[in-house]
DNA sequence: TTGCAAATGATAATCTTTCTCATTATTGGG
DNA sequence: CCCAATAATGAGAAAGATTATCATTTGCAA
């Protein structure tokens, strides 16, 4: 038997609830995704992953990001610039929306409500039920007295 | 000289209003575009290119869609599936919108005001002008009445 | 028409992601 | 606790999409 000292991630713990197996590897990279808020690329994650375990090699974050895609642990993002990036999928509640800054690149995160049933209404009314929605707008921050880096 | 009865095409035009060299090659795929509905990538525009001018080159078609796009003519998409698609950029007036069938791939195009002003409205409240929206939603057809396989 | 700058074609190079395969690690059963 | 079956890993090759290179050709203004 195992005792619960070894604190495993929230997300290493989905993984095991998942029936998948759980290699020193996956649990690196999932601790790296629990501590992560923000929406890395499988190399940003290699370098973070490797600060925990160095002898991890990238072809396992590859694996292991597409395996975490697959079983609902992630989902994959396309902010332009050729690579995916990840970041942990939302629970059952409300999904939520990216504002991507024109000047700095930056990603920021946004809720509502009132667009979630929008946009289920409009498919809904075209015949189909929603899967999954994919939005991000570009906004060039309005210039109002200071500037902004 | 050259008379005006060899009737180029609504995006041949636009590229001549940018002050862009209007050469053989950009006119044959700025007529393919103008004539195309749909969201093709660059190996299906260097397909239909060719029918029309078999001495076009798959460089030429990735270096003029790209030209194209940076200039306004175009606009890129991801749908998924590794490649950019391209359709030729809306005029001044509303965005559309992608509803991917998740069954079929097919995709198809909707426009939807109030989305519009929502979006518009979300994102000045953040403190930005909106650009760019980037909205595909992936949805299901709903089953009514008959079985689906 | 002529010349020059820019575009093109063919292909090499680059970049991201996936695949291959020999080696290693995990997990369940004795 | 140990063993074997089985799956995961590492390293690098391979694949797929896109961009860069460079010699040659072409569009366009004078």
């Amino acid at each position: 038997m195992k005792e619960p000292n070894s604190p495993d991630s929230p997300l290493a713990e989905l993984c095991r609830q998942r029936g998948l197996k759980l290699t020193g590897q996956r649990r690196t990279i999932a601790f790296v995704l629990s501590d992560s808020d923000d929406h890395p690329d499988v190399e940003e994650l290699y370098r973070r992953a490797v600060e925990v375990d160095p002898r991890i090699s990238i072809a396992t974050v590859y694996r292991t990001v597409r395996l975490f895609e697959e079983n609902g642990i992630l989902q994959r993002r396309d902010f332009g610039g050729g690579r995916a990036r990840y970041e942990v999928a939302d629970g059952d509640q409300g999904d939520h929306y990216h504002l991507i800054d024109a000047d700095s690149g930056r990603v920021i995160e946004f809720e509502n409500t009132e667009l979630d049933s929008l946009l289920a209404g409009i498919v809904r009314q075209m015949g189909y039920d929603l899967v999954t929605t994919r939005l991000s707008v570009v906004g060039r921050p309005k210039a109002k007295g200071g500037t902004r880096d």
